[in-house]
DNA sequence: GATCGCCATTGATAATCGTCAATTCGAAAT
DNA sequence: ATTTCGAATTGACGATTATCAATGGCGATC
């Protein structure tokens, strides 16, 4: 692994805390490894052998049932997944595939799972994690089941925008088919939604969303801190 | 506290492993509480001051936006609600209500909070809590995007069942009003839903439903491991 | 046992959303 | 520049779901 790898990853609030020597023998035969875009790394129903991170790239965590195929979140540099299926030695309830080139760091489940008795400062850098991705599938929730969808589009624009800086332009960082997926919706909704909201205060070209009237989008948008953000 | 109730607690998978010194230090603070039905416990919004445990009664999650309002999850004995907010010293995502005449004991947070830094065991149980509650939450997402409101109600009667012991006789454990909020359907539909799957396999009279032909509904809900069950 | 109030049901209608099909658009390769 | 392939858009249609309104039923209360 690269020393530059290294360094982000130890950042991360996982492993800030811990000690050197533990951290050592937790990415002891861990390995750091490419993929290239649209590459399947998790299948939902496989045992979680692996405590992913992303430390370059998007990763997009999805589920099938039947024919069917839908969005679950959107992971973007530095993240764990899955943690959960990880701590509880289960099956992954999700799968997960890249949506750029990426680098994921592998780390044996083993490895985690043996370092949560030894060392109280990593178990509490878990809990946190855990508990934070929780909390942000409330939010998914509850964004799905009392929103309709143009309320979602409206509401992921002003996030979006938000996360990249508020500059008031949207770069989409993925397909919209993708995007139609995340919000819950098919690509040809997302197409007639987002034309809809031309009238209230956005204007868009391609992958590029300009929001012309902020306050005209947060009247159709209503954010919520309790929805959607601040995390 | 009863010693009966303390009984029922200390078997928590949350505090069956840890030592008793470490529980009564724990509990110190804390209170159990009788509440009626159709009571408020929790404000979404409002800082996380206590880990509620729900020892007898029904409890409902739910969280509102603008004028409407849906469940999150619906809890019975014995559970705890709401970690996360606990662990992360946060604001609470979800309000919670009695749907039965219930005893709350409520752990201050600084008291859980505290215990992870002290107890090993301790801080590997909330782990596996809160890991438990994000993979229930991805299953009811799953749920929720990726099935139709028939497929939902007919996949919830045959999990019902199987808690209630596999008789092929559900009773609902509370209003019909309440099933839809779940189920993420209006009353309305709810109502005609369970209408047309009486030609699937059910037949029902006010809060209970007969499963006659198994076969039938199993071919209408589709249950899928990764999203109904086993947890 | 009669009254009251709320939940549940049913019907009619409208809005939302998904599906199918046909183009159009755009990026990558030749 | 041209070709090519797949994504995105657009239109028409159908299914699903929500809303509004009215009625029926059930339990609580007196």
């Amino acid at each position: 692994m690269r020393d530059s790898d290294r360094t982000v990853i130890r950042a991360l609030a996982l492993f800030r805390e811990i000690a050197e020597a533990e951290f050592d023998r937790l990415i002891e035969g861990a390995f750091l490894q490419r993929f290239p875009m649209h590459v399947v790394l998790i299948n939902e129903g496989e045992h979680a052998d692996f405590l992913h991170i992303i430390v370059e790239g998007v990763v997009e965590l999805f589920a099938r049932y039947e024919a069917r195929e839908t969005t679950i979140e959107i992971l973007q540099p530095v993240t764990t997944f899955i943690p959960a299926a990880v701590v509880r030695d289960d099956v992954y309830l999700k799968s997960a595939r890249t949506l750029a080139p990426s680098r994921i760091l592998m780390i044996p489940a083993t490895n985690v799972r043996e370092m949560f008795g030894r060392d109280p400062v990593f178990a509490r850098a878990v809990v946190d994690e855990v508990a934070l991705r929780y909390r942000r599938l409330v939010r998914a929730l509850k964004d799905q089941k009392l929103r309709t969808g143009a309320e979602r589009l409206a509401n992921w624009i002003l996030e979006t925008d938000r996360q990249q800086g508020s500059r008031g332009r949207v770069s989409m960082p993925y397909e919209k088919r993708t995007l139609s997926a995340l919000l819950g919706m098919t690509p040809e909704n997302l197409s007639r939604t987002l034309a809809s909201l031309t009238a209230h205060g956005i204007s868009g070209n391609g992958r590029e969303i300009l929001i012309s009237d902020r306050d005209a989008l947060l009247r159709c948008a209503r954010p919520d801190p309790l929805i959607d953000g601040p995390e």
